[in-house]
DNA sequence: CTAGTATATTCGACTTTGCGAATTTTCGTA
DNA sequence: TACGAAAATTCGCAAAGTCGAATATACTAG
């Protein structure tokens, strides 16, 4: 079950792995957009916004509803968005510790230099 | 900067994005742990841990401490069994979901049958 | 220096992913 | 029915990922 699980995770980071399919994650977070915006917004090849869009639709990551001509598509679970926040917090406290490693390359250099 | 961003956070997806990866992680979860002590837990080849390893240090997902022979490794930063966590939440709320769909059908099933 | 143990790297076969061009499918509407 | 728009699918190719076997490297102990 745990090895399931596991599988389960590894299927969705791989869903996510893909700047493209990133933003179009964090497009639908404010609410449900047609393929046709989602290019438009997002600068896309239509044949490439489907076939990412297909990737997401087969994790369940996203859920579509046809209107007419268009499809839209939402967020099947804001808890992804969650992910994607925490993430973003590791950006940040990353960043922050390359910097302060830096400042001590400049501080060794300083006091070498000497 | 946002597009950097995505690019970012797609690579920390990307090298999750295995089962025994996240298997590594989360044994890595509470406390340095050897590379022959995760092969052994985790029933691996050497050389495909390895390999795995190499993916999770690049992206500095994980660090490692040489001592005499053998190598340490620990998480970089403990956000990440963060993210599993969330993980598993949305992987019940989706099973949850998924069981309430299968009892509906169950329902619209005996109905139609009467 | 030699043997042994732990880990990393390289290699070759194979599978998967990503892309745009072209085509197809699915609607709505004239 | 025929046309146009929106979206999905297929195709061919290049690039990336995965695996185990074999090999290399790094360290320790004798």
């Amino acid at each position: 079950m745990s090895q399931e699980l596991r599988r389960f995770k590894a299927e969705i980071f791989q869903a996510l792995a893909h700047p493209t399919r990133i933003a179009i994650v964090e497009a639908l977070r404010h609410g449900e957009t047609s393929a046709g915006q989602l290019i438009e917004r997002l600068g896309l090849e239509q044949a490439n916004a489907s076939q990412h869009l297909t990737v997401l639709r087969s994790k369940q990551i996203v859920i579509s509803r046809k209107e007419g001509n268009q499809v839209f598509y939402s967020l099947r679970d804001p808890v992804l968005i969650e992910v994607l926040d925490v993430l973003k917090r590791y950006f940040y406290s990353q960043l922050s510790q390359t910097m302060s490693m830096l400042k001590e390359i400049q501080k060794e250099k300083a006091t070498t230099k000497r």
